[in-house]
DNA sequence: CCGATATAGTATCAGATGAAACGATATTGC
DNA sequence: GCAATATCGTTTCATCTGATACTATATCGG
């Protein structure tokens, strides 16, 4: 019979290594932009695609749809972005970036590719590679088709 | 220049798999056990390791001393764990399961292997084993030398 | 059409989380 | 030795989080 060992368990050390990560991009964000991780997917998903709704940003991120609604409402007041009322669902809002969110967003891109190349820079690019293969192979086996 | 897409961003990528996975587990434990994530850790790290205390739990496994210390104090009320006061420093508790705890924790080992398996067994052992390498490379890269 | 049900988004509440302050004990430098 | 400082664990507090309930609107079945 295999033991178990905590220090070798696969879905512990998953959790481990993600809060590591999370926690540096976190305290990045934050102290950069004054963007909480939600804020910040947010612009990241409207950049990408412009008049998207909360919904759909709930399905794409698997972000929980109060989250959303908190985050768009902030980065409405910080007037990043803007919502429009929906021409087709009157309960749904379009979602965009304002002028200021763009702006903020040309500095923040660059800013988050740079901190992945210093995290995961470090990696052979193939085990880089194969290791995001894994990640989007046990979304898979968890029932998630396409994030 | 490359451009940011979230979808393939690696810390994204990371958080979104492993909240699945924690996500997952921590049903089954709350429902088979009544046992929160860490809760469920410290059993474990108290039953490989007899009468450590509540700081080398910490710096094993990453979690914060006010996390342990809850997760202590209850395991203790439902009777799992015992505190001995330390021999050597009487700020700290020696930590050690009970029979009950015992107990517990040969029922909780092998579902644990189970559910492990269940998640990951679908992959190639091979990818498995370069996957949690990585994820150490990773915990590496970000100042953590062994976990 | 219209009642029944589903969905978008918000508000509310209860539980989890971690930073900071704290009391008690250890350790360190002088 | 002993004052200064560090560490162990708990408490407190402010924040984050998601389940639930709710309003408004859409959709579906008959």
């Amino acid at each position: 019979m295999a033991t178990l060992r905590l220090d070798d368990f696969v879905p512990y050390r998953l959790s481990y290594t993600s809060n590591l990560v999370s926690e540096a991009i976190a305290r990045t964000y934050e102290s950069l932009f004054g963007l909480t991780i939600p804020e910040w997917r947010l612009v990241a998903v409207i950049a990408e695609h412009d008049g998207i709704t909360q919904a759909a940003i709930c399905t794409r991120t698997g972000m929980d749809k109060v989250t959303v609604s908190r985050a768009a409402i902030a980065l409405t007041a910080r007037g990043l972005i803007a919502r429009r009322p929906s021409s087709t669902d009157r309960r749904s809002h379009d979602l965009a970036l304002t002028e200021a969110g763009h702006a903020l967003y040309a500095q923040i891109a660059p800013k988050a590719l740079e901190l992945e190349k210093q995290i995961f820079g470090g990696l052979d690019p193939q085990e880089l590679q194969r290791f995001v293969a894994t990640l989007r192979r046990i979304d898979a086996i968890l029932g998630v088709g396409k994030s």
